[in-house]
Parts: C-alpha cells; structure tokens; sequence
RNA sequence: UCUGGCGUAGCUCAAUGGUGGAGCAUCCGGCUGUUAACCGGAGGGUUGCUAGUUCGAGUCUAGCCGCCAGAGCCA
C-alpha cells in the first residue's frame, strides 16, 4: 500500500504542484510510444493524464504500464506537474503504479458505438466523461431544486410509490400483486401533496413515477423522476411565480457550478444564460392563433403535438407559459374558470428550443359540488377518493401547484438528444436492463 | 397500437444476385510526447430466425424476432 498521506483527487490536483501524490482510479486509455507510456486516469471527479517512462521507473511498473488493460483500477503515485498541452492543465509523473483490479476486454473502446449496445452496458456507458457531466448536472439540477423550495418555506413531504388507485386514467398505470389485492405504482403524488398543503401550507414530494405508457420518443421514460410542490392559498399566478422562480434558479446554479461540464457536453450556455424570470405567459388561445400564422392547422379542443410545442417555443428564448386549456384535456381535479367554464384554471411551462412541457400544473378544483359533478360525469367511482373529498368538506381553500419533470429538464439544460441519457438506468418500453 | 427505417466479426460499418471485407478492440512486434496516437503482423463469421424464388441469396419475396426514429398519450 502506497502511504495514504498525499492521496487526493484529480479534481485537487492543482492545490499539490510539484509534490508527489497518489490518485486512486480506473485507466480510461492508455497509449504509448514504446519507452513512454501515456495513461488517462479517472477517478470520478476528473482525467488526468499520467507518464511513465521507462528510465524512470522499476523494470516491473514500466510492464505493468504496458499490459494494463482499459477500466483497469489502479493506484498510482507520482509528481504533479503543470502542463500547458494538458487538458486540465496538469500532469502526473508517474513513479509507482499498482493494479488494484484487473480489466480485460473491456467492451465500451475508444470508437463510436451504436445506442443500443450503450444501453446494454449502461452500467459501464456511465464511466464515460460525457455520461459523468450528464450525471453531475443531474445532480447539480436536483440540489438546486430542494435548496430553492427549501428557502421558500416548503416542507418535503414523501408521497406513497404503491397507490390503490388511478390519480387520472387507468390503462397506462403499472399494475402490481398487493397481498390479496392489486395496487398500481403512482403516476402522481399530487393527489397526497393536496392532502399534506391542507397540513402544511407549502409542501413538495420528490420521487419516482411510473407510467405503462406505449410512448416511444425522446421524451419519453416509463419511469421518471418529478418534484411536485403544491399550495394551500394558492392562485395560478402565485404558482406561476414559484415555477419561474425555480426554474431560472436552477438554471443560474448549474450554470454558476457545472460550466465545465456544461462545455464538454458543448452546450450553448449563451441560450441558458437568458434563463432569468419572469416567463411570457400566453394563454391556449392565443397559442392556437401563432400556429396558424405558422401554416399549421390546430383543432381548438385538443392538446399540443410535438410540432406545435416545438413552434411555439420557437417564438421565445425562454420557457413560454401556456395558460387556460380546454377543460375537456386536463384531468378531472383541475378548477374550472369562473368566467369561461370550458376553460381549465392551469398551466404548462415549455422549455425552449423544441424540448417541450418541463411542467404541467395548475389550480385544483376545491368546490365539492362541482367536483363531485365533474367526477359523475366522467364516471368515476367515488368511493376510492372519499379521503380526497374529504379535503373538500373540511376547510377547503384555494390551492395548486405543479409537477416538474426532472428528466426533460435535464435533457434541455444539457441540451440531449433524448431523455434516456438524463436519468442513470432508464427504463423505456423495451428496456429494463440493466 | 400505427407509419417508416435498420439487422453482416466483440464494436462501427462496406460488399452490382456470382470466392464475405475494412477500421477499432484483442494477441505479437516497433517507436521517448501521445491526446479516438501511429506503423507492421496474426487470430476472429450459422450475414437475426424460418420458409420460398434461383444453377447460385448477405443481397430478391413472405412470415416472425430484435432495435431505431416518429405519431397518438404525456412530464
């Protein structure tokens, strides 16, 4: 074991210039040029580059340079030294080297790949530096998040993953054995955050959500991640507020911590630096009349395709507010507007550059007769949501709030080709392995 | 579920109906500044499966399987 007093990171390297450190980490490639060998190590938090050469070391740590096979763990000791022609501006003199674990045949090479055999090694794909940038935006997009709702006054409240009912339809709901009974995997916690903002105030859950959806596009997972805060007092345009507030905030953070990897991935940041509150607003409507203009032919009644919000937020540099659809495509707790009872009180948030709903929300319908109608006449059973009910019966106020789609806003801050990059092991219609 | 496309070496792809190839990876050799390093050599194939047309099918036809893109639905 080589002394554990100089061991840092790659991400440190810098602080050590000149002294001697050891990296502990995995070979990402490896090259040579007969009496030196050139060895890319990561170690999770960065690349760096290490020299061996062979009148430098012992005899037995230039031949395991030479033999170490790509993924291979090692634990190298060596110089730390400024170089201009480095990527990250440092090298390592490599003066020891040990094989912690041996990697052979690795299959992920240095040469393009086709997607499917990516996500066939999924589990191996994430080593790579461009999944590594992806992951930690990731991560960077869910801190922002807890943080922001967290100094708004929000308070977590974990929503059930096993339900015993459908929050909206029934057909794309996973069906699970439940003991004697069956039970489905939520598709929504909104339904309990009413419930816990009747408690709490200002409340949000974070989890997964599921939905048997035969979806096969970029912006599609079977199961997904969305955080879902939801109001008690609470007007469209309050949550409106919330929803800017949040999104131009963790755009801010990930651009402010992640521009790195924000440029490896060459993303244009100048488009998210235009990120800033507030959001156009436009209602369903007006919508309606700039797809037209555009030649396309919108029936009023139905919901957005994917061309029409990919047109539409063609208009905006920054996510556009969609306000008052038809009452006739949203579910059955929405408000109905006083005014214009065939609209819906709700809103969605489109990302820019054609990555579509990030956010769909809304007011909730908080009159028990006309909830109790609304239900009747879609003819759902009432007697699974007495418990909802309830929270019309007893002090019911003002309220909503909204879902965002934790994938679809990672796919636009990275600006990928397709959500199954954004989430680390994607379950897709026909995939669910690894 | 519908529409379109693809399926050939471990990977990415070539191959007019007429002897299945290349680059990378692997193994062997060469090179003291490489950056997807480079140079030389070697091994590696039930052309997704089944049936059919044909003297002859990777190539044409049908069915099935798998994957990709999109639509509908949605975040």
């Amino acid at each position: 074991m080589i002394s554990p007093k100089t061991k840092t990171t790659v991400y440190k390297i810098g602080n050590f210039a000149g002294q001697e450190v050891v990296i502990q980490g995995w070979l990402s490639n490896s090259r040579s040029s007969g009496s030196v060998h050139f060895l890319t190590i990561r170690d999770g938090t960065g690349f760096i580059q290490g020299v061996v050469a062979k009148n430098e070391v012992t005899p037995e740590t230039f031949q395991t340079a030479n033999t170490l096979g790509q993924e291979s763990a090692v634990e190298v000791s060596g110089i730390v030294r400024e170089e201009k022609r480095a990527p990250g501006g440092y090298e390592l003199t490599i003066k020891d080297l040990k094989q912690i674990g041996p990697s052979e045949n690795y299959p992920i090479t240095p040469k393009e790949h086709g997607i499917d055999f990516l996500m066939e090694h999924r589990h191996l794909w994430f080593r790579s530096q461009r999944q590594q940038a992806i992951l930690k935006i990731r991560h960077e997009i869910i801190r922002a998040i807890r943080d922001y709702l967290d100094s708004q006054g929000f308070v977590l409240v974990d929503a059930p993953i096993l339900t015993p009912s459908a929050c909206e339809g029934t057909t794309n709901l996973f069906e699970v054995q439940y003991f004697e009974d069956k039970a489905y995997l939520t598709q929504s916690g909104q339904l309990y955050m009413e419930a816990a903002a009747m408690a709490l105030g200002k409340v949000y859950c974070f989890g997964p959500t599921f939905r048997a959806e035969k979806s096969k596009t970029r912006r599609h997972l079977t199961e997904f991640w969305m955080v879902e805060p939801e109001m008690a007092f609470c007007h469209l345009e309050d949550s409106l507020q919330v929803q800017e507030g949040l999104v131009s905030f963790i755009v801010s953070r990930v651009l402010e911590n992640r521009k790195k990897d924000l440029e490896f991935l060459k993303r244009d940041t100048t488009k998210l630096e235009k990120i800033t509150s507030p959001f156009p607003r436009i209602s369903y409507d007006e919508s309606l009349e700039i797809l037209k203009k555009k030649g396309l032919n919108p029936i009023w009644g139905n919901d957005f395709g994917g061309t029409d919000e990919t047109i539409l937020t063609e208009q905006f540099e920054k996510p556009v507010f969609v306000t008052h659809f038809p009452m006739a495509c949203k579910a059955f707790y929405m408000k109905q507007d006083p005014v214009r009872p065939e609209l819906a009180v709700c809103a969605d948030l489109l990302a820019p550059e054609g990555y579509g709903e990030i956010i769909g929300g809304g007011q909730r319908e908080e009159d028990l007769e006309l909830l109790k109608n609304r239900m009747e006449r879609m003819k759902m059973e009432k007697e699974p949501y007495q418990w909802y009910l309830d929270l019309r019966r007893f002090g019911s106020v003002p309220h909503g709030g909204f879902g965002l789609g934790i994938e679809r806003t990672v796919s636009w801050i990275c600006g990928l080709e397709h959500v199954r990059e954004a989430i680390p092991f994607a379950r897709t219609l026909y995939r669910i392995y690894p």
